[in-house]
DNA sequence: TTGAAAGCGCTAACAA
DNA sequence: TTGTTAGCGCTTTCAA
């Protein structure tokens, strides 16, 4: 007990007013117990009899002490934080805010606490959060990759870090996935298209690079292919980025000689995009519109927008579940889980095409 | 020397496979130099020789060396963990995301990390979320305030956490906030109404409860008393919480004697609400609708939806800064911040009334 | 049932 | 410029 100094010694300058936060150290001595018997009341173990209980949780509320996490998990000896790791492409954005929401959700019932960071698109900041989160040593990482290469977390899954990836399959490193099922989702919107009688339908998509986006586009030449149709490249427009782009794209497209009687539009935001530039000639009565990716109010859009809907709240419940089954020990090789699409129908896919 | 365990050591009875975390201490034996000279290459501290910096960043690069900041903090004098904790309604909405992405972009400058959690209008909950973001050692919380008290922080703000609300004022607790112009805003917007020739305008509020709806209904008053009109408690609809709610409302307004010829949402969801109820019964085009709180697409809607719109980006970046302020040892008062909200004129808030 | 000593990975303070 | 020693707040190990 001589080692120990009190609260009152450490207050010496300190700021007004600010107090050193008490450690187990002083609960221990205002309790008159060792640190150890602290530290088995605060993690709940059994050993201890009732008076020094009750001695102890007095000190406790007395001092409004706060046990420190950090500290115990780096004494504990599985080293875990009970942290998880987003690295998502926006926090903002519906989707990534859905995934997130849904991990939280898992996370809650094991005490796991969430952190998170938006990637934008760039491959520099998807590695600079993988490293500040692997330095906080989060038991695992959900991350949509970005980069063309995730090979460089290679070492971290050695040490222990569990990685899972949604929305895009990661490269050069093998590891679970979620992800939507893109190319079937884009087939079954084109399709529904077909089945409306549509034979020009035009196709919007995101970068080509990107692998969600070439399997959208898969999916729709496959459509088009099963049907017997040609793909004529003067109405298939990629590499499109926002919903200006899209826009653009639609208003060109709607000045075609032979302008698409559809639209296919094989992401959220170029969706978006194809709704406005429609609206804005006034056509968005006359040419059919399908898009891939839900969007809030899609529902009360005149007409409304039909769409291929991803779920991304159980993409991210299914992350969040693999994540913590690999966690507890599950050493099976990893897997690919698809989340099959929706097609929402609200009535700007169901416009027929005109008869001449 | 002697003490040291070299990694090879240290793997026995490791996962196949998996392999320990290397330490300093592995780097400095690796590297043959003290473990202060690998902390001051990690660190960047200058007063180190060029070839004792090779041969420690050599190590590092051999050994896939990650620095464990959770260590790092525990032993350094400030303690901090470059981390702040939000604790906010829910992630998935898009006011929550949008002031974490917000809070996210002002805290990467710092390389201040964010965690996160959705409260839920959950009083339990948002004791549960401070506890454990303080059991973390956060530098600083920004909270949505949701419990009727929020005087169970005044402990962790004399232990030096920051703390920073928004949205709504903490209660018994005097501390930073930053809020929406609320009740100016509400009154720009009935003003609007009146402006447009409007007697009859209907209110339509969230939880009387929360501070945010209570100041809401108190600038739709202040505008009709300053217009010389009474309140009509008929037209008057306030504790709806949902989509469905005001929807509802919005339908009964819609078959009184004499309905109102306008409608003031006080909050995004009912504003939604009343869009779909009007569109439902097609009298988007006959009854003025002015919503608070702007949504995503209430541009393309027809009519587009006027809204007093909030600026939640504003919000977070206001919060963050004033957080970061504190942290670097601005004492001074705490402040009210008030982000003014802005107008946004789109169609549903210039019908005019019906001439009779 | 309780406690003393050691040490998780790192930085502070000081010495060489 | 480099290294040694102590110790952040906690859990583990082992002894009483």
């Amino acid at each position: 007990m001589a080692k120990m100094t009190t609260l009152s010694d450490e207050l010496a300058g300190q700021e007004p007013g600010e107090r050193l936060r008490p450690t187990m150290r002083d609960v221990a001595a205002l309790a008159g117990v060792s640190l150890k018997t602290v530290s088995r009341v605060i993690n709940a173990e059994p050993a201890v009899s009732a008076e020094l209980l009750t001695r102890v949780q007095r000190a406790i509320d007395q001092l409004d002490y706060r046990p420190n996490l950090t500290a115990s998990s780096l004494r504990r000896n599985d080293g875990k934080t009970a942290t998880v790791g987003l690295v998502l492409e926006d926090l903002a954005n519906p989707y990534s805010a859905a995934v997130t929401r849904a991990v939280e959700d898992a996370a809650r019932p094991r005490r796991v606490t969430v952190v998170a960071g938006s990637v934008d698109e760039d491959p520099d900041r998807e590695r600079a959060l993988v490293r500040e989160f692997v330095a906080r040593r989060v038991d695992g990482l959900i991350v949509a990759p970005t980069a063309s290469d995730q090979s460089y977390m290679i070492g971290d899954r050695r040490a222990g870090t569990v990685l899972v990836f949604v929305d895009r399959p990661p490269k050069h490193l093998d590891a679970d996935v979620i992800v939507a099922a893109n190319r079937d989702g884009a087939m079954d919107g084109v399709r529904h298209l077909l089945a409306g009688g549509h034979r020009r339908i035009a196709f919007l998509g995101d970068l080509s690079t990107i692998s969600t986006a070439s399997e959208r586009y898969g999916g729709y030449l496959e459509a088009l292919e099963r049907a017997g149709l040609p793909v004529d490249d003067t109405i298939v427009r990629r590499d499109l980025r926002s919903v200006g782009a899209a826009q653009a794209a639609v208003e060109e497209l709607l000045h075609l000689t032979v302008p698409p009687t559809a639209i296919f539009a094989a992401q959220n935001v170029l969706g978006i995009g194809a709704f406005a530039a429609l609206r804005g000639q006034r056509r968005q009565f006359d040419v059919a519109l399908v898009g891939f990716d839900d969007f809030p109010l899609a529902d009360l859009l005149d007409p409304g927008v039909t769409v291929v809907a991803q779920d991304p709240v159980a993409i991210g419940r299914l992350a969040a579940e693999t994540l913590f089954r690999r966690l507890d020990g599950d050493r099976s090789p990893s897997t690919v889980q698809v989340v099959p699409t929706r097609l929402i129908v609200r009535g700007s896919g169901e416009i027929a095409p005109p008869v001449d």
